[in-house]
DNA sequence: TACCACCATATTGCATTCAATTTTGGCAGA
DNA sequence: TCTGCCAAAATTGAATGCAATATGGTGGTA
């Protein structure tokens, strides 16, 4: 008598974790779908401004339309997909502005949590971070983009946490996951000579915090973001040019 | 066989929109619901902790559980309620941790809209900004303290309009339906120096965004916010003190 | 041939229903 | 009288069903 009768996996192509995780019986089967959602659409399993068929992801979880449409309720509630009354959910696609919008309010709690960051940070985390910022100095001079982003986000990541604020931190998460979608395209995006400017931003992040001036980090975070910002839109509208048309509403 | 029939109005009390809304058909029952709930639980109508007896609310806004549901996780995701697993839903009570936390967050994101109001506030809105200041400082003069926050909460406003950013103006607004609860009896609590603190604080981000100052304006209304959590929480742990005892889990 | 009206189908929104967990009340035993 | 346990009631989580709206296709007419 389970209540959760996986779907036939012959008739519709079910997740895996839509088995695996019959094991655990942790607490609400919402949570779960809300997250696996929010990934599955995150991850671009469905195009910008595509249609997210109810039904058909319910036959994927495995569950009913209940929990499925809560989820989507949350999402939109999070901007990430956009509900259009009795006609559907859509994925929300980012026009350029509402990018430079969510870069520029990414920069602002970055900013923020730099300043709150010079208040609380430990010395040893500050240790930890410089580690860091010559680990990803490392990277920079091999050239390797890939092990210096990780550790760049790292770097992004401890400056946050370490300002001891978890509705901060919640929220940080919260807008880094709207641009994630581009983000996994605008990684690659950094030409050359930003990769450099960038650099020396993350040197004088890191004077900044030793020193713990909270305003001048927090000013030079904000700075280093708009420059993110501008080097992620140039890539967007290449690319976008070059790839997609415009999809219609 | 009418689907919905609004409850007996003898039995529980109906709140008066629920009949005078029948009118307007317009779009979704759901974000209908969403709201006044929202505006139910932050005008302080369940106490602080208390359970959101889903049945009862039902019947109140004459609808089925399925919408209300729906309304809760959102409002579970937006953090003015915690959602307890077969428990049901809780009005979150804030800790002082997590006021204070609210009170930087929303001093980073006023910063962050004094810096963009800098970039792109037009002329006359500084002038219309200059009246209400002027405005409110006759309020000052007058020591009409309903009158002066009329004005102060319209000014941040402006500010936060004039950054052009219409992300940061809904996270601001959500940030501040957290705290509403808070400020209701918090907004009296200005002790009268404090009163002048605020008064000269509000000439220096007048000065500030008149020069269109970024990085300065985004430090004084960031401290400028720090100053009002700091009134906030003396005024809150007094009256914490002398009322209520610390409810019970 | 192009355009519009109309009908069949699919999809959504909400109510209702059912299963499961928690909570409560009571009872027995210490 | 207090404590522990068990059963009944209440409440929650999720599934299903039904009415309303949108969608897509067909036929008729200009």
């Amino acid at each position: 008598m389970k209540p959760v009768i996986p779907s036939d996996p012959t008739s519709l192509p079910v997740l895996p974790e839509a088995v695996a995780d019959a094991g655990r019986e942790e607490s609400s089967l919402h949570d779960e779908i809300l997250a696996r959602l929010r990934d599955y659409i995150v991850e671009g399993n469905i195009p910008d401004g595509g249609r997210v068929p109810e039904r058909q992801l319910c036959a994927m979880f495995g569950i009913s339309r209940t929990p499925l449409r809560e989820a989507l309720k949350v999402l939109a509630s999070e901007g990430l997909v956009d509900l259009l009354p009795n006609r559907g959910a859509r994925v929300r696609q980012l026009s350029e502005r509402e990018l430079r919008e969510l870069f520029d309010v990414m920069g602002g709690l970055e900013g923020l949590a730099g300043r709150l960051a010079c208040e609380n940070i430990a010395d040893e985390e500050i240790t930890e971070i410089e580690r860091l910022h010559y680990e990803m100095y490392g990277f920079y001079l091999h050239r390797d983009m890939h092990g210096y982003f990780r550790i760049n986000q790292l770097i992004h990541q401890k400056i946050v946490e370490a300002s001891r604020n978890v509705t901060l931190l919640a929220a940080y998460a919260n807008f880094a996951g709207r641009i994630r979608r581009i983000r996994y395209s605008a990684n690659f995006a950094r030409k050359r000579e930003r990769w450099g400017e960038a650099m020396r931003e993350h040197e004088i992040i890191l004077d900044a915090l030793r020193r713990r001036a909270g305003s001048e980090l927090s000013d030079i975070l904000f700075l280093h973001l708009r420059n993110k910002q501008t080097a992620a839109i140039e890539h967007l509208t290449e690319t976008d040019a070059a790839l997609s048309p415009p999809v219609p509403a």
